[in-house]
DNA sequence: ATGCTATATGGAGACGGTCTCCACTTTCCG
DNA sequence: CGGAAAGTGGAGACCGTCTCCATATAGCAT
């Protein structure tokens, strides 16, 4: 524990130029709210994980103005995993599977706390969400592999990666609130791969239109 | 149960055997609660609903013990209607042209309110909820229509009616809070048709299994 | 060390939502 | 018309969010 006293931290994240016991405390909230995040989801009431950290709701709130900045700030791991994720998708050589898995890898995410789609969908179309820049870079990723996948001829060029992104979210939403509700993940992803229509049927629809 | 003076109602619907005013003050709040839910989605404030239709909150809650409750009343009509479209489909001689008339009512259904996929999903789970009978005819309606459209080679078989509808419900979620997302509800009720993979490719992923 | 000030803190309290409880009012039957 | 059964309203308990500011503290200058 080198406390290496005020060293401004130039390149890295967000706690920089705090006092040292506000990065203590902002420190014991996110912590705290990781875990409540997790045991009871995105609801998890402020107050309650502001006294069990031990602070007052005010330190709570001047550290993370909103819900969603604490959820932004609590997310920052599990993006972080999920960035791995897409790397390791990238080098996967088939394009078809490489979609396949960054769209299971973003599945887990998006399942990292219970309710969590809501906010995500939310921060789509929300400008200045805490959660909007984590967000667009998802649909930009999304993009990519959907890209890839189409070149290959792997993935219909009728989809854009708004379309899947947005997809991949409701079936989250019903995931995390249904998986024990007759069904399994594997049925609903397969669902959204394929569709519910028979191929030729597909194509038909495809010219057809409405 | 020695004197039940107040017979019974055998077969018929809910506001039987009322007293008058009590006739009134239910007809009033379930008014009232159209509008509202209408006007704020699913969350809006029972008790504001209470004020307006000049009755205490404990008269609302004595009709309606719970949200669900008074939704599932609410929804009523919108219920009737969707069971006209479900007839209308049932006419439509093409089987996979009548799924698609059914899917469609049934995501006009599900916008009656602002967030009513939410309480729905809940009730397909939740044996108790208000909203639980309708939602089982919901589900067996689209597998009448599923299994048809399956007979004639049009919707695939590996589709259960639980998926479609589950699916169906991820869409209508998607869709009330993001229409104005930089989507189209047909783009993507064409994604949840047809699928983001190719037909060929698809089909490989049906054999390859997961 | 010591003083000083910008910074940070806590928790009381305003607000709004849900839901219960029961003293009171109303209906309606005999 | 009288009284029991049915129904009512709204006060208030409870819980969650979020603000405000008197107070406490860190860390710099001296």
């Amino acid at each position: 524990m080198s406390t290496d006293g005020v060293s401004t931290d130039a390149v890295s994240g967000e706690p920089s130029r705090l006092r040292a016991d506000a990065r203590r405390n902002r420190e014991r909230i996110l912590r705290t709210a990781m875990r409540h995040f997790s045991q009871h989801g995105i609801d998890a009431s402020l107050d309650e994980i502001a006294r069990e950290a031990e602070v007052g709701a005010g330190t709570l709130y001047r550290h993370f103005p909103s819900r969603e900045a604490l959820l932004a700030a609590a997310l920052e791991e599990r993006q972080a995993a999920l960035l791995a994720g897409a790397q390791q998708a990238r080098e996967i050589s088939d394009a078809g599977a490489a979609l396949g898995a960054w769209l299971a890898s973003l599945q887990d995410y998006l399942r990292s706390f219970n309710g969590l789609p809501a906010p995500v969908l939310a921060a789509v179309k929300q400008q200045g969400s805490p959660l909007c820049l984590s967000c667009n870079a998802l649909v930009a990723l999304t993009g990519e592999f959907l890209d890839r996948a189409q070149q290959d001829g792997q993935a219909r060029r009728t989809v854009t990666a708004n379309e899947l992104f947005l997809s991949a979210l409701g079936l989250a939403w019903v995931l995390d609130r249904a998986e024990a509700c007759g069904t399994t993940r594997e049925a609903l992803e397969k669902v959204m791969a394929q569709g519910y229509l028979t191929p030729e049927r597909a194509e038909d629809v495809t010219h057809g239109g409405g």
